[in-house]
RNA sequence: GGUCCCUUAGCUCAGUUGGCUAGAGCGUGGUGCUAAUAACGCCGAGGUCAACGGUUCAAGUCCGUUAGGGACCA
């Protein structure tokens, strides 16, 4: 009789492809998952949960998405799906920053390319215009956002924006304005003259320029050290422009100071031979050398603290300059570099402004906010202070106090989004103070009941928080919420009243913040003021009190979200950003941060660690990753990087990420292939489970421990490595190539196969929730290859980690089976030795003879050996094992020799048996063969 | 310029309070199976733990210096 007995084996059937083909099946599985409103279900689902809520850090509303986007978004939607499957209602609404600097830059720039100027065109036309630009992107970018497989309430973001958005923030300035947190203060801020407006720390970047440095003479007037009579005091300084602005001379009162007489100086030097000169000690040499001083002599010395008192005539004194600059003692005056006297310039920098002021210096107002002086400084009104510091040095030679000349290059403050330099410049502006009703210590206070992860993040918060000063709010724009404030003219005092905040509040919601350009005062300040009294501002809010108020518009007036978030999570750059205005204005308002937890995430670096950057061409773009390679392919790289620090990207390592991918997608289609058919029925009692099912069900206790408190601890990279281990170590090296056996060749009815099968579909159960926040297409995909309804609510991401019962774990299973293991890898190690002899190939040949102690072939009781290693049969001896056995140094007491099966191979079951031809109708398969295949033909007849 | 962080096999990462003959996976080389088959198994090679110096009986682990990289601040 012959027999097709390849028929008869249960071979693994599935339509799961081996090959994903992600970019062709992803965007498939998202038109599914849009027709089937998955959102919606997500929600249903977890209705009445206990609420999970990460409030997202809105990204800019310009440009295509870039790779740390990328990484942002889908840490966040790993979060988000995790908290979700572990039974949270995880409702993430996805937001966008829309004002400020940056949309409004390319706006001008559009202008400017028409050779239009900007202040021209209506601004209520300009703000319609950034509204469009910034629309366009949104959806440009929530395209791209979706694609990653980020869940979220698309339908319905947030945007800073929306009239209800602009309303909030209007009315939580107010709040600031009522409790006398908000002030109008001048100081020098940090002015870009190009985009005519202040900037906050955040929009300031440091670049290489390349300055005039000038050694300027202040002849001394008035002084009580006689030595100094027809002397002067010599100052350096990089900014030649600020010397109009100059008001005093700063001195270190501990710094020893010399007299020096010029005798000789080269030629081309400015100093005038026989003049008297004053400067530090320390830095004589290398002044002498600096201004070309060949010879000089040293009159006197004395500590600065002894120059109390001394006048000085400013260096264009007789041209409009008459007043006296007195020289001041301060301790940033130091030896470092220049002459050990700092030039104050009140108006200029804020060492300055403090030192002026506890003087009781005026502070001149000398720039305007184009960057040219105003008309009523003498010598230089009009001059642009970028072109002027040849002119300035001139003047000052012209005058006789200009001693040096030179340049330098060192790091100097630009913008961020002109690249243009910056300067310090006197403007009145408004700012929230930090200590009037002691916000600096309630931000404190928070930050320390803040879980921060990584910890380290909380430190350098507070660092922050402890030495920043007062938040500078105002900026002279026009694309953002307006300061919404009316300052009395007579008292400069601004207007603090409730139902004035209301109304604008009020009118905001209905027209948006436009209405505060285009509405007269009195419909905002009613009747009860006369319009004639005030002052309207239209000073533009900082950006990031926008972002800073998400909390209050997105928290607060969602009723399916909750105040405060449970999670904000953004790269680490956002200290200074987000957490960090986020915190100040929930804890002036509300008197606690808006987060109970902060995460932070590296930057991500290009393959070799350094920056990515367009001249370099290591940019690796979202894009291409998922329309090449797929999104599971990116979300995987997530998860498999250590976000804690920087992380790196390329091509190398998005390879790797998919040969783990292959790995993972085959453990799922092995499960589903053997899973074809199964049915409840199949199932046995856990007591009936062998060993080695009790054993796979007692590691997925274990991965499910695992999962858990990686969950909680944010910490994805180690919960990855555990899956993918498990996959390919515990499964496929191990369960799976040992149960291939019973599931292609035993009876359907056989209990161990029908308790493997009960273990695949565990695993499946397991797997595909366990990688459902990871590879969300993936385990869509083998979900619905198993359960192929397509129906609303059927979804790998409707469900929660299945829970793993206590009866699962064994620990004393664990221990022996980890011995014997060890075993076995002395077993596989000998047939491997035999193999490279050529003596067998497949260890079915093989029926190893097992030199082992008799407590340790114990360890096998109940266990059929030769299952274990997949070989035909096994031997043990207790005897002591020849010398040419084959053991493993590691693995003591154990020896082994490759011995050849005796018998026929199982034509079915490719076993070799001496059973093989004593069966007359089925000569050439074992005795289990015959009967597994009498069954099968019962079965299929 | 200041402060902080990082540097363990080609790649991604483990390495508790110092005791290591430094681990894992991927990749790579070899090989088997040909019934997970562009899959799967088995075996192997790969590291002076960035460099140098110090503390110690003992240092990947502690301290210092340097180099490279990164972040923040001025």
């Amino acid at each position: 009789m012959s027999v097709d007995y390849k028929s008869t084996v249960y071979l693994p059937k599935t339509d799961f492809p081996m090959k994903a083909g992600l970019p062709r099946r992803e965007p498939e599985i998202l038109a599914h998952w849009e027709k089937t409103d998955l959102f919606l279900h997500h929600r249903n689902v977890s209705a009445g949960c206990e609420k999970f809520i990460l409030h997202d850090g809105p990204p800019y509303a310009n440009g295509h998405l870039h790779i740390g986007h990328a990484l942002n978004k889908i840490l966040k939607d790993v979060i988000v799906r995790s908290k979700q499957m572990l039974g949270k209602d995880s409702h993430y609404v996805p937001g966008w920053d829309c004002h400020g600097l940056p949309i409004e830059w390319k706006i001008e720039e559009k202008y400017r390319k028409k050779k239009k100027d900007k202040d021209d065109v209506p601004i209520i036309q300009f703000r319609r215009e950034c509204r469009e630009f910034a629309e366009k992107w949104i959806e440009i970018q929530r395209g791209e956002f979706k694609r990653l497989g980020i869940i979220g309430e698309w339908d319905n973001p947030y945007t800073t924006m929306s009239f209800a958005a602009e309303a909030r923030i209007a009315g939580e300035l107010g709040k600031f304005l009522m409790d006398g947190s908000l002030y109008r203060g001048a100081k020098p801020v940090m002015w870009s003259p190009v985009e005519k407006t202040a900037l906050a720390e955040a929009e300031i970047e440091y670049f290489d320029h390349v300055s005039t440095t000038i050694h300027v003479a202040f002849p001394v007037t008035s002084t009580s050290i006689e030595a100094l009579d027809k002397a002067a005091i010599v100052i350096w300084t990089t900014t030649p422009w600020t010397i109009p602005g100059n008001r005093a001379i700063a001195y270190g009162p501990d710094i020893d100071y010399v007299l020096l007489k010029v005798k000789e100086v080269v030629n081309e030097s400015r100093v005038q031979v026989s003049r008297k000169l004053v400067l530090a000690q320390a830095r004589l040499e290398a002044f002498v050398e600096e201004c070309g001083i060949v010879s000089h002599e040293i009159l006197a010395c004395f500590k600065g603290i002894e120059l109390e008192g001394t006048l000085c005539h400013h260096p264009l004194h007789g041209q409009g300059y008459e007043f006296c600059v007195p020289a001041l003692a301060a301790d940033f005056a130091t030896t470092e570099e220049g002459t050990g006297f700092v030039h104050i310039a009140p108006g200029h920098g804020t060492d300055d402004w403090v030192l002026g002021v506890a003087n009781g210096i005026d502070v001149p107002q000398t720039v305007s906010e184009d960057g040219t002086y105003f008309d009523h400084v003498p010598l230089v009104a009009g001059w642009h202070v970028y072109r002027c510091n040849d002119d300035i040095a001139e003047l000052l030679h012209q005058s006789g106090q200009l001693i040096g000349k030179g340049t330098l290059e060192h790091r100097y403050p630009h913008s961020w989004r002109s690249k243009q330099p910056l300067v310090f410049r006197n403007t009145a502006q408004w700012f929230i103070s930090m200590e009037n009703t002691g916000l600096r210590s309630k931000a404190l206070k928070a930050i320390d009941e803040t879980r921060f992860v990584p910890a380290s993040g909380q430190n350098r918060l507070r660092g922050m928080i402890a030495e920043r000063p007062d938040w500078c709010v105002s900026r002279q724009r026009a694309w953002g919420v307006p300061i919404t404030v009316f300052v009395n003219k007579k008292t400069d005092e601004p207007l603090r009243d409730q139902s004035v905040i209301d109304r604008i509040v009020k009118i905001f919601q209905a027209e948006g913040a436009d209405a505060w350009f285009n509405s007269p005062p009195e419909r905002f300040l009613g009747k009860e003021y006369n319009v004639e009294d005030y002052e309207q501002v239209t000073d533009i809010l900082d950006v990031w009190f926008d972002s800073g108020s998400t909390h209050t518009f997105v928290l607060e007036d969602r009723p399916e979200l909750e105040w405060p978030a449970s999670l904000y999570l953004e790269g680490s750059d956002q200290h200074r950003g987000w957490f960090h205005s986020s915190l100040l204005e929930s804890c002036g308002t509300r008197g606690r941060a808006p987060y109970d937890a902060v995460l932070t995430h590296g930057f991500v670096m290009a393959e070799d660690g350094q920056k990515m950057s367009k001249s370099l061409g290591n940019i690796v773009e979202p894009q291409n990753v998922y329309n090449q390679q797929g999104a599971d392919i990116l979300r995987l790289w997530v998860v498999g990087s250590d976000y804690s620090e920087d992380l790196r990207i390329g091509p190398e390592i998005l390879k790797q990420q998919a040969d783990i991918y292959r790995r993972l997608r085959n453990t799922l289609r092995f499960l589903l292939g053997n899973l074809n058919g199964f049915d409840e029925s199949e199932k046995p009692d856990f007591t009936e489970m062998p060993e080695l099912e009790r054993w796979v069900l007692n590691r997925v206790w274990n991965k499910n421990k695992l999962l858990r408190q990686a969950c909680d601890d944010f910490s994805f990279h180690a919960l990855f490595t555990e899956i993918h281990n498990f996959c390919a170590l515990d499964l496929s090296a191990f369960y799976f190539d040992i149960r291939k056996d019973t599931l292609y060749c035993d009876r359907l009815d056989n209990v161990q196969r029908r308790a493997s099968r009960t273990v695949l579909d565990i695993l499946f159960d397991c797997l595909t929730a366990w990688l459902a926040p990871f590879i969300c297409f993936t385990a869509e995909e083998a979900w619905l290859a198993r359960y192929p309804d397509r129906v609303p609510g059927n979804s790998v991401h409707l469900r929660t980690f299945p829970e793993i019962p206590d009866e699962w774990r064994d620990d004393e299973l664990a221990e022996r089976w980890r011995l014997l293991r060890n075993v076995r890898k002395v077993v596989t190690g000998a047939i491997e030795k035999a193999r490279g002899e050529k003596r067998l190939g497949s260890s079915l040949q093989a029926a190893p003879l097992v030199y082992a102690s008799k407590e340790m072939a114990a360890l096998f009781d109940g266990i059929d050996p030769a299952e274990f290693f997949i070989t035909s049969s096994v031997t043990f001896s207790a005897e002591l094992a020849p010398s040419d056995a084959f053991s493993i140094d590691e693995i003591e007491g154990i020896a082994v020799l490759p011995e050849l099966a005796s018998g026929k191979k199982c034509e079915r079951c490719y076993q070799i048996s001496n059973e093989v031809g004593s069966n007359e109708y089925h000569p050439n398969v074992c005795n289990r063969c015959v009967d597994a295949a009498e069954f099968f033909q019962q079965l299929n007849i």
